[in-house]
Order: structure tokens, then sequence, then C-alpha cells
DNA sequence: CCTACCGATCGGTAGG
DNA sequence: CCTACCGATCGGTAGG
């Protein structure tokens, strides 16, 4: 008789994936990772190597996810305005479709062993290189307004990346008015309130 | 003789804030600690009960700070939008006063015991819907943009509480830059592009 | 996937 | 502030 679960190992990355965020990479233990799955402790060394390559699994499947949604984008022909508008969006529905892995990917990828932490931090930096490049063609073409890329990319970051700490799934609140917030926030805030033409 | 330090409890204080900010507390050891301070492990709790202990004190002194800061606000004769600014500035300050000690007080709070949980919570729940208050007056005023104040109120905190994360105290970034980012990226963008008065 | 177990490390205490 | 130490828990392995 085959186990009713269809992929055990499957089962085990997402209830990591819930623990971890919860209760914290650290303050996980692989017993109690074991309880929520059904399991001894021991037979999770049947499906995964160590706790560690359940983080690293966590953070790079993320990773994955934004890198080739802004992949698709930056193919798209659009203005700098509606590409910034697409890769907001795309990155917010990434959030809310993965809430308990990008909650991880976001606070405890700092726990990954050296080589992973370096290969992680530059598929991070090249990301929002990738944004700063779509504000900074916006703010030469005189749709945005002047600011520090570096740091307006930050705060756009903050924003978008503290969804999980305050959206409910259960509440009123659904992505498009979530992605219209951030949108109103920010994009309003750095549009030029009369737009020019080539100066 | 007396010790060549000052307070060696106000050292073991920021020794942690500096290690529960950049290896979290539950990766934190005692035996870690004690050796930053210089001491053995054990002579440690001559000077503080717990480990947990030290958790509350960064805790509830940087929620001090805020709540504080803020009702000096309060007590000034402000319009919405200078209240809303000045309350801004002073979040920001303390923040870049104490970086270690309110990365902590962001991220390592949930670890404390129910008890202390909830009188944390309600703290802060009291200083965000005092930010509310702000903005709603604000909206009624028809100083700024109708919207949803407590998503607005939560991105305007992402943006705050991020600064920990991308701040290099030894760049040329001054505080005064990080407060009109954020005043633009988000004051601008929810004030009226065409102020009115009284309808 | 289980039983049985290992060495390492943890927060904290006793007693001085 | 130290030496010596405790019980608990950790990630992981051996062997089936």
């Amino acid at each position: 008789m085959k186990s009713i679960l269809p992929d055990r190992k499957e089962q085990i990355n997402k209830n990591a994936q819930n623990l971890f965020r919860t209760k914290g990479y650290k303050a996980t233990s692989m017993r109690a990772l074991a309880k929520t799955v059904g399991i001894e402790p021991a037979s999770l060394y049947s499906h995964v190597a160590s706790k560690e390559v359940l983080l690293q699994n966590i953070c790079f499947q993320i990773a994955d996810e934004f890198i080739h949604a802004l992949k698709n984008i930056s193919e798209e022909k659009l203005n700098p305005k509606e590409k910034l508008a697409a890769a907001i969006q795309a990155h917010i529905r990434i959030i809310l479709k993965h809430l308990d892995a990008t909650t991880v990917f976001f606070h405890e990828w700092k726990y990954m062993n050296s080589a992973s932490l370096n290969r992680f931090k530059n598929l991070r930096n090249d990301y929002e290189q990738k944004f700063r490049n779509i504000l900074e063609s916006g703010i030469e073409e005189q749709i945005f307004q002047k600011t520090d890329p570096h740091t307006s990319i930050k705060l756009l970051f903050a924003m978008m990346n503290s969804i999980h700490e305050w959206y409910n799934p259960k509440g009123k609140l659904k992505q498009k008015d979530i992605v219209e917030s951030i949108l109103k926030s920010y994009l309003n805030g750095i549009l030029e309130k009369q737009p020019k033409q080539n100066q």
C-alpha cells in the first residue's frame, strides 16, 4: 500500500517553511519538524540531507521565482513607469503566493553557510540592481523625480517585503489593493507632478 | 582598585545588543556573550538574571524611547502634515542613535515569553495607533489623500524600520538625507497635488 | 522509516 | 567573579 501523501519530501519542505517562518530557523528543531510531519526525527534524513539544506532550498527557490518573473517583464516593450509598476506587481504576487517561504527568504537567509550565503547575496544584489536600472532610466527620461536610486529602491523593497508582517490572507484586503497602496505611496511620490516631454 | 570599565552591566547590555543583532537572539549563546565581555560565562549571572531579561531590557528600553519622543510631539501645536513629519523624523533619529538595539527591537522581540510579549505588542499597537490618528486627522482636513490608514501606516513603518538593513554609518548618507528620502517617497505620495480649502 | 544512540552545546546553579 | 558541574536539548549517524 502506497502512502496517502503523494510526496513526503514536499510535505517536509512545506512544514519547514511554516516552522522557519513562525519560530525562526535557529529555534526550529528537526524533532519539532518531524512531529508536524508525523514521523520519527531520524526518518527526516531519508528525505533531506540536513537542516541547512532545507533552508537553502527555500531561499534559492524563491530567488529563482523573483528572477524569472522580472526577466519576463524586462523583455516586454514598456516605458520605465509601466515597467516599474509591472515589476512591483510581480514581486508582490510572488510574496502573496508563498507567504511562508518568502518570509524565510527575507529573514532567515543569514543562517546559510558562507558559500551559499555569498551566492545568495549576489542573486539578491543583481535583482535589486535591475530595479535600480528601471528607476534610473525613468529619471533620465524625466518620468521620475531626481532621487538617490539606491535609497529609493531600498525603500521600495522595504514596503513590498513588509507585506508578510501585516497582511492577513483571511482579511478583506486583496492583492490588487496592496499593489495599489504601494504604487500610490511610492510611484506617486516619485512621479513628476507635471510630466515633461523630452525637455 | 576599581575596574577600568565604569559599568560592567552596561557593557554586557551593549554587547548583547550587538550580538543579538548580528547573530540573532537564538543563535547567541551566553558563552559567546561572556567571551566578548572578557569574563567566564557563569559570571554573567552576577549582573543579569537570564538571557531573556537581556532581551526584555532592550525591547522595552527602545519602546520607551519611541513613546516618549512621540508624546513630546503630540503636545506641540502642529497641523497634521507638520506633526507627521516631526513624528517620522523623531522615529528615524532614535533608530540611527541605537542601531543595534532597534534592530533587536524589530526582529527579536518574538522570543520573549508570553507575558512580556503581550505587554510589548500593546505598546507597539498604541504607538502605531498614534501615527494612524495623525494620518486620519490629515485625511479629514483634506491635507492628505484618501487612503486606507492601516495599510498606509504599515508601509510607512516598513520604510523607516528598514533603515538598519541598508544604512552604513560610515557612508556619506546623513540622517537629514534619510529623513528627506522617506518624506519624499511617502509624504509627497499622500499629499494632494492641489491642496483644497474646506471644500 | 524505525530504534538506539553519539558528541556537542545550551542556559543556568552551587558554592566559594 | 571563578571553578565545577547539571539536566536538557541539539543535529545527525549506525544499522536494520
